[in-house]
RNA sequence: GGGCGAUUAGCUCAGCGGGAGAGCGCCUCGUUGACAUCGAGGAGGUCACUGGUUCAAUCCCAGUAUCGCCCA
């Protein structure tokens, strides 16, 4: 027997570790393969190997696992390739932190290698965290095969990929402004900085005019310190005030270095005083302008942001913000402010350290993306690869079509460090390894040349951006990477489009000549029920655990998938997740009764020979929800998927189809019972089967508890077959079934509006009825008694004097209740009817009466307008007869 | 400043050219052996606003307002 709810506590963890070790997440299996199956594959966008779960997670995840169980059970060879990334700042600061919470020495006294291996050690213990975390969702994913970008494979992948394209001349070392985090000490990505507003303020300062005692022109910066740095002041060649002042100098106030005057389009003579000072080593578009202009870069900070030798003595040393402090003083001193406006400025700051950002000249290595760039464009032009929704292709072309040089070089000490070797005079040998670069060295000078290895490593998104073919074996030629490269679908939120999305497409396209996926499903961002973006600092986080905890991980995957809506944000709220275990529940109370009343599966039972009419109904509905969730999945319309199979269970399974047999299991017919018995079961299974994707612990732990009696079953749910079924609908079935529904409905309905008391059995006369109701009613005769309560039907021409009544099709019911019926209630509840129907009429006449309608709309539009507009009428008529005999009597 | 999107029932959201939908909440009734994590019934909406296209607009187009997000 069945518990009384499904308890997921209790089942979860054993579930998923029968399946894992049964090996059913495993990709290959022999006896698919050699059955032909087609391969299925996707690769998880790798967490974060620091990272938990959260409910980005859980949705990227749960859609993951849906088609990934979806497919499996369509039978084809899934891989589902899971992993985590190295992340190269975040772990190295996890440890950093680690070793000053420990009071230990840090990275620099500790030493590289040292401190390497410590990053492996905690990696060891605490980086399989998420996958964890993982597995409590359930995600399918073929363990076995888990990688990580630092494996020995990936790591050869990466060199490769860097040793490859340095010999193509797509990777190169450059000096250019970079992002530099004066916290972390190292270059980061543009895309790894947080452009933020910050209340600030805008400093007016006199430059001196050379040779012109008394002029000035005054620059107006966000930024003073950075004014010893200056090389050059910007106004706009057309800018009346400045023009005779192009082509002079001005001395630099406390460096006394002259600088000239130039003319460019950076120069805006809306904005401050029209003028602006021209840092090139410390501000993007002033690199720019100083390129233009050919004017040196002055780097005057340090890698701490501290101002270097390149300044007077009197700064040297000291800290960007006192600095900038000291100077404006000095500055107002000697007479050259002019004037501090408050201004509202975007400020740069790094997304893991939360530090300003300094644009700060440096070496780095730099891929050249803008070549790479180009046919991993023209493949989603061509749709060798789709976005779905299709409207993110916008926003890829957008990116792809500006893309800047890759700065992929870090100041880290853990990530791929760069294969490239220096010597002592600088020159550089990029290798696959150490040998091969004194190997390269020797055969260039002809002797032996001390190397010293390059210290930096390798942007994190380099290694991930291989994902697709690395972790299936390349540069191996494996049987995997031939199998299931490119791969099915990579399922991902829209922010990482720029970060991950471009880097596959770029560095798939190149290496293995074809695109690394042929859809790209873009999800959106859970935020939390009001909309806002959960954010730790918000206090708005909701942890998919706590709700797995609380609900199970099948209540939160169907919350999620429901709410997976293409091209909205979800909002998660958590009556809906609540909402979602009842949901699970119910059907596991269904399983429950077909227990209790031996719905027993047969070896035999085929669906398209059922006789009773209940029966042919439901296999019928079998078939349509199944076509309606394959179709919805395969178009990735999680949440359309996810209401069909809601709606079958709920409302058409448990509301109608186990009341409606009920009679037929409890009844004396032995061989109309034995059917029913055996279609429950199967459509238990059916719905079962059908709900396994998104709910898959209760439906795996039903199918076992269902499999004890019965046929035995020929495999775990998860690897059973997806229902397809032809020939199961019966339109007769249907149309019968449809209204005994209704006349149900409408009987409860009169009922509960007119307060007849629950209990009451009341005898149902029919008026008009047709010979077709009549064999309707002769075989529904003990199944309508009972769902709406009557006492018996009976046909008549004429109702009994004080009956409520109520139009169904070409008859009209009447539940004669004279004693206990409230007259006026009833006259005011059929005129209400009569209303409804005349506004419709109305309506529905204003369209046919318009000429335009008639001549210009389709037939069968005009005909279906028509046919209303009879039914109404039809259905009034008959209320407005009812009316009258209650006036005649009241 | 550029781009994208949203505005539908009290709340959270579907729908998207011809009959306004769901879940939760609310009201009434109900424990009849699957389920109170439930059942039956019900109330509640000029589908943001203004124009336009169309025989027909919640749906398409333009503009307005408000609110998001991304990029500079």
């Amino acid at each position: 027997m069945l518990e009384k709810t499904f308890r997921p506590q209790d089942v979860e963890e054993r579930l998923y570790k029968t399946w894992e070790s049964s090996g059913a997440f495993k990709a290959g299996d022999p006896k698919r393969v050699e059955a032909g199956a087609a391969p299925y594959t996707i690769v998880i966008p790798p967490p974060n190997v620091t990272g938990s779960l959260h409910m980005g997670h859980a949705l990227n995840n749960t859609l993951q696992d849906i088609l990934v169980r979806f497919e499996r059970m369509r039978g084809k060879d899934v891989l589902w390739q899971p992993g985590t990334d190295h992340a190269g700042i975040a772990t190295q600061m996890v440890v950093e932190r680690q070793l000053a919470e420990e009071g230990n020495i840090g990275r620099r006294d500790m030493g590289r290698e040292a401190f390497v291996e410590r990053i492996w050690k905690w990696k060891e213990e605490s980086g399989g965290t998420i996958t964890t975390q993982l597995r409590r969702l359930g995600a399918s994913c073929d363990w076995s095969r888990e990688r990580f970008t630092m494996d020995e494979g990936l790591s050869k992948a990466v060199q490769k990929v860097f040793v490859q394209l340095h010999k193509e001349g797509l990777i190169y070392k450059d000096k250019r402004l970079v992002n530099w985090d004066p916290t972390l000490g190292t270059a980061i990505s543009d895309l790894e900085v947080e452009q933020k507003e910050v209340q600030g303020s805008l400093w007016h300062f006199r430059y001196p005019i050379e040779g012109e005692e008394g002029r000035y022109i005054v620059v107006a910066t966000t930024r003073p310190e950075t004014m010893l740095g200056d090389t050059a002041v910007a106004v706009n060649a057309d800018d009346e005030r400045y023009k005779d002042l192009i082509g002079k100098n001005v001395v630099l106030p406390l460096v006394g270095r002259l600088i000239p005057i130039v003319a460019d389009e950076h120069a805006d003579p809306e904005q401050g005083s029209g003028a602006v000072k021209i840092t090139p080593a410390h501000d993007f578009n002033d690199f720019e302008v100083g390129r233009r202009h050919d004017l040196p870069k002055i780097n005057i900070l340090d890698a701490k942001a501290c101002l270097n030798d390149e300044v007077p003595e009197k700064y040297r040393g000291m800290d960007r913000y006192v600095a900038r402090k000291a100077i404006v003083a000095d500055l107002d001193a000697l007479g050259l402010l002019d004037k501090i406006d408050d201004h509202t400025l975007m400020v740069p700051y790094g997304d893991r350290s939360n530090d300003v950002i300094e644009p700060w000249l440096t070496d780095q290595w730099y891929v050249d993306a803008p070549t790479l760039a180009k046919p991993a464009i023209e493949a989603v032009e061509r749709g060798q690869t789709q976005f779905v929704p299709k409207t993110w292709d916008k926003t890829y072309f957008e990116w792809m079509r500006n893309i800047q040089p890759w700065c992929i070089s870090r100041q880290l000490w853990w990530g791929h460090q760069i294969p490239a070797w220096y010597t002592p005079d600088g020159e550089i040998f990029v290798a696959h390894d150490e040998e091969e670069a004194y190997q390269l060295a020797r055969a260039k000078h002809g002797q032996n040349v001390e190397l010293t290895r390059d210290e930096d490593v390798l942007d994190t998104w380099f290694s991930s951006g291989l994902w697709p073919f690395s972790t299936l074996g390349w540069p191996d030629e494996t049987p995997e990477l031939a199998r299931h490269y490119k791969t099915d679908v990579l399922v991902t939120a829209f922010d990482i489009i720029f970060f991950w999305v471009a880097r596959m497409m770029m560095m798939g396209l190149h290496f293995m000549k074809d695109v690394p996926f042929h859809t790209v499903y873009v999800h959106a961002l859970v935020r939390d029920e009001h909309g806002a973006k959960m954010s730790k600092s918000k206090g708005n986080v909701v942890d998919p655990l706590g709700l797995i905890d609380e609900y199970g991980a099948d209540a939160l995957r169907f919350t999620l998938a429901a709410m997976a809506a293409q091209g909205r944000d979800v909002k998660l709220s958590t009556s809906r997740v609540e909402g979602y275990r009842n949901f699970g529940t119910k059907l596991w109370n269904a399983a429950r009764f077909c227990e209790m009343n031996e719905c027993v599966r047969t070896a035999d039972f085929d669906a398209s020979k059922v006789e009773q009419t209940l029966n042919q109904w439901i296999v019928g509905e079998v078939q349509k929800t199944a076509d309606k969730i394959t179709e919805e999945i395969e178009g990735y319309r999680f949440n359309e998927a996810a209401n069909a199979t809601y709606r079958f269970i709920w409302n058409i399974f448990c509301d109608w189809y186990v009341e409606l047999a009920k009679p037929l299991l409890q009844g004396d017919d032995e061989a109309a019972k034995a059917e029913t018995r055996a279609t429950a079961a199967w459509v238990l299974d059916q719905a079962t089967t059908l709900l396994h994707p998104f709910m898959p612990f209760l439906t795996e732990e039903l199918w076992q508890k269902t499999g004890e009696v019965g046929t035995p079953r020929a495999a775990m749910l998860m690897l059973s077959e997806w229902p397809r079924h032809t020939g199961l609908v019966d339109a007769k079935a249907e149309a019968e079934m449809d209204w005994v529904i209704r006349l149900i409905t409408e009987v409860r309905s009169v009922r509960a509006e007119m307060n007849v008391p629950a209990g009451a059995k009341v005898p149902l006369i029919l008026k008009g009825a047709n010979a077709a109701t009549e064999e309707r009613l002769a075989r529904h005769d003990g199944l309508l008694c009972r769902m709406a309560r009557l006492s018996n039907i009976s046909i008549s021409a004429e109702l009994p004097e004080g009956s409520l009544q109520f139009v169904i099709d070409e008859a009209t019911g009447g539940l004669p209740i004279a004693d206990v019926i409230d007259l006026s209630a009833e006259k005011e509840r059929l005129q209400k009817a009569m209303a409804k129907l005349d506004g419709e009429i109305k309506k529905i006449d204003g369209k046919l009466g318009n000429e335009k309608f008639i001549s210009k709309a389709p037939q069968a539009v005009i005909n279906e307008q028509r046919e209303r507009k009879a039914t109404a009428e039809a259905e009034k008529a008959k209320l407005a007869d009812a009316l009258a005999k209650l006036q005649a009597a009241g």
